[in-house]
RNA sequence: GGUGCGGUAGUUCAGUUUGGUUAGAAUGCCGGCCUGUCACGCCGGAGGUCGAGGGUUCGAGCCCCUUCCGCACCGCCA
């Protein structure tokens, strides 16, 4: 028996006890003839003392004999702070070169040195709790799930490449040469004929490959709760998945959220916070006030097809200085704003605004009200096409949200989004585009416009697609599929994919339907989002064991890497990197 | 593909504005002292291709060019 305890579990009431601890020395403080080590393991920390001679070292593993005894200096801060344990015999099992930094709960090591030797930082204890979270909520799901009768059904990661969406990680095929696998960038279509199969509640927590640009939210693997249900409505997905959301909230962090969530169309979402994952944690909603500035000869204005504003709690007080940084910040290419409009609304009421020869005090004040401003607040506008002077305005509020202190990481105002436009075209390209994906139906009211040849008519269409948002991040989403192939047909058109093409890409699932599909939908979540917002954080890395770098570089096992010529013969590839 | 910040002891950083003696601090590590520490304390010591390559200069951590790497963001991510 290498144990009898774990180093987390003794307390006053063991004193007496002979125990058998193992662990890693996290510390050794000598005080001449008496030794302190404190010993770790996942569970925590317990004081060791002797009077012995001993020869220990950091992260050195030993194993002790001793008797817990009650500490003459107690610690208040440690669960185990009332009681040491006295050592008998101590047992090196194995000696350790000393880490290259600490590790402790706030660790001298910076990110990379810490990927490089990802099992060191590991053993920390904020890793430690980040994993502890993350197997929590998968352990939920599961619970949840099952009791509402899911199955969870394992799908291929060796698949085919499809031409939507994201960039697809392909696989050479020995054994068919000149062909390749994709790795799934989701389930989705072998959801969906498993639905066509009968399984009528699927789900699967399951690794995505995406080869896109890394964040610190986005990894190229990736964890999905996946999800499919048939002859089910929106209503019936949405009651169900806030189920699930409200009892990891519950199980997981003791948060009652709220029942039922709020929803909130895309629309609105677009038009009041510039954003489809709006962070309703707290308000400055975006106001239009095109109709109020319009045609005053303030030509910056005139000449503006949409001007909208927010009004920010507290900031009339902002310098000139203050002032100018905000504009620098909103005409950065990652935002792209021409120039920044202010107004301030003085504690006194009076209002000083950059437009002020434009404008007389009662057309500012009109704008301050309909933008909800008080005294003392200070009102930001915009300019310029609609949708994109929205999304600078929704990214203006974030920021300023984020300055005045409004997005506390221990709130959470999760709701829904719903009532996406199916579809949504692009300029560069000179077509269509599935918002959602490819399999998302019309809303049936809205189908004599899918079947318009006409752009406008195409435009209006809206889906049964929904969000799950939390806090500003996009959780998850899903939609009611396509389950009739003409229809699905009328989709590859409608984006503008031939019919051929169509057939040698997504023939499986267009046939599929011809069998007897049931009306169907689902959604996904991107559980290591789930997991990084439940924590408080907003870097996945931390609640992924083995998590890549930004280049896509796992730097402890230094892959990607070159492969030998020999297999690279044998899987037909030819290199044309120049050496 | 683009923007910003960064790369200097094992580690985290200062030093770069204005080129000039032997490149510093903290922490970690090693040695000594210390019987109630828990960020232990005190004394001493070792430890540097200043990311790499090239250039300017009498002289480069510092200036110029090229390049590699890390982080954040934009594009991208149906």
């Amino acid at each position: 028996m290498y144990r009898s305890n774990t180093c987390g579990e003794l307390r006053i009431s063991d004193a007496g006890r002979k125990v058998t601890l193992a662990g890693w020395v996290q510390k050794v403080r000598k005080l001449g003839g008496m030794t302190f080590i404190d010993l770790r393991d996942r569970y925590g920390i317990t004081q060791l003392v002797t009077e012995q001679a001993v020869e220990v070292g950091r992260e050195w593993v030993i194993q002790v004999v001793g008797e817990v005894v009650e500490r003459q200096a107690k610690n208040a801060k440690m669960p185990t702070g009332d009681i040491e344990v006295k050592i008998d015999t101590v047992t090196v099992l194995n000696k350790a070169q000393t880490p290259p930094f600490t590790i402790e709960e706030v660790s001298d090591g910076g990110e990379d040195i810490r990927a490089k030797y990802r099992y060191l930082d590991l053993r920390r204890a904020p890793l430690q709790r980040a994993l502890a979270l993350r197997h929590r909520l998968a352990q939920e799901i599961r619970t949840y799930l099952d009791g509402q009768g899911f199955m969870e059904i394992e799908t291929p990661y060796l698949i085919k490449s499809t031409p939507e969406g994201a960039r697809d990680f392909v696989v050479p095929s020995r054994m068919n040469p000149g062909e390749f696998y994709a790795l799934p960038q989701s389930p989705q279509t072998f959801k969906q004929l498993l639905m066509v199969a009968g399984y009528d509640r699927y789900f699967q927590i399951v690794r995505c490959f995406r080869d896109e640009d890394l964040r610190a939210d986005r990894q190229p693997e990736f964890t999905q709760i996946d999800c499919e249900m048939s002859f089910v409505e929106q209503e019936d997905v949405l009651n169900t998945f806030e189920g699930m959301m409200r009892s990891m909230f519950k199980n997981a962090l003791g948060v009652d959220i709220p029942n039922p969530l709020p929803r909130m169309s895309w629309y609105d979402a677009m038009d009041n916070y510039g954003s489809d994952k709006p962070d309703v944690r707290f308000g400055m909603k975006i106001h239009e006030i095109t109709d109020l500035v319009q045609g005053c000869g303030f030509s910056v204005f005139d000449s503006s097809a949409y001007i909208g504003a927010i009004a920010v709690e507290g900031c009339a007080e902002y310098t000139r200085k203050q002032i100018d940084e905000l504009t620098e910040w909103v005409k950065r290419p990652q935002v792209g704003a021409k120039g920044l409009i202010y107004i301030k609304v003085a504690a006194d009421g009076s209002i000083k605004s950059s437009v002020d020869k434009f404008y007389t005090p009662e057309q500012l004040k009109a704008v301050a009200e309909r933008v909800e401003a008080k005294a003392g607040d200070l009102v930001l506008v915009l300019c310029g096409a609609k949708r994109k002077t929205q999304t600078q305005l929704g990214v203006l509020r974030i920021e300023m949200g984020g300055r005045l202190g409004l997005r506390d990481p221990k709130v959470f105002a999760p709701l829904w989004i719903v009532d996406f436009p199916l579809l949504e075209w692009d300029d560069e390209t000179q077509r269509f585009y599935a918002m959602h994906h490819p399999f998302t139906a019309p809303k049936p009211e809205h189908e004599k416009w899918f079947y318009s040849d006409k752009k406008e008519d195409l435009e209006r269409v809206c889906a049964n697609a929904y969000d799950f948002v939390l806090n500003g991040t996009e959780l998850g989403g899903g939609s009611i599929r396509i389950h009739n192939a003409d229809m699905q047909s009328r989709m590859f058109e409608v984006l503008g994919i031939s019919k051929e093409d169509a057939e040698y890409k997504f023939g499986f699932i267009i046939n599929a339907f011809k069998f007897g599909a049931p009306p169907h939908g689902g959604l996904a979540f991107g559980f290591d989002r789930v997991c990084a917002l439940f924590g408080g954080q907003e870097t996945i890395r931390d609640y992924i064991a083995f998590p890549k770098n930004n280049q896509g570089r796992d730097v402890m096992i230094d892959s990607p890497s070159k492969i030998d010529q020999e297999q690279m013969d044998e899987l037909f590839l030819q290199s044309t990197v120049k050496e």
